[in-house]
DNA sequence: CGTCTGACGATAT
DNA sequence: TATATCGCCAGAC
């Protein structure tokens, strides 16, 4: 089994501390698949209750839609509720939020 | 093996 | 800041 992506990026995401987000070309980069942004929120897609999926974010610091706009409310509603404060054009400042895996 | 699609990213304008 | 374009990689057909 060796190193199962997606694993890794479960492991990563759990990792995300309360009131920070992630995007998911970091999460990838974390990884060391730097360039597979995409899996990361296709492995999301898979189905994974079990973590804080709501803390990753896209670049721009926006929730993205994935055909169901409803769950993006509750994401935005769960990120306000640990402080995450959004734009007027409902995105996240990424400069003060993004989390520091570093620290 | 070629083509399309996708919870993305960076760059150019 | 918004829009357009290209690049990236994995999975489905």
């Amino acid at each position: 089994m060796d190193f199962d992506p997606y694993k890794r990026f479960y492991a990563i995401i759990r990792n995300i501390p309360r009131g920070r987000v992630a995007t998911y070309g970091q999460i990838a980069r974390l990884a060391g698949l730097p360039g597979n942004a995409r899996q990361v929120g296709y492995a999301l897609s898979t189905c994974n209750d079990r973590l804080p999926w709501h803390r990753v974010v896209n670049a721009k610091g926006e929730i993205s839609s994935r055909g169901t706009p409803d769950a993006v409310d509750k994401q935005r509603v769960r990120l306000e509720k640990e402080k995450v404060t959004f734009g007027k054009a409902g995105r996240i400042r990424l400069a003060r939020f993004q989390w520091n895996p570093k620290r």
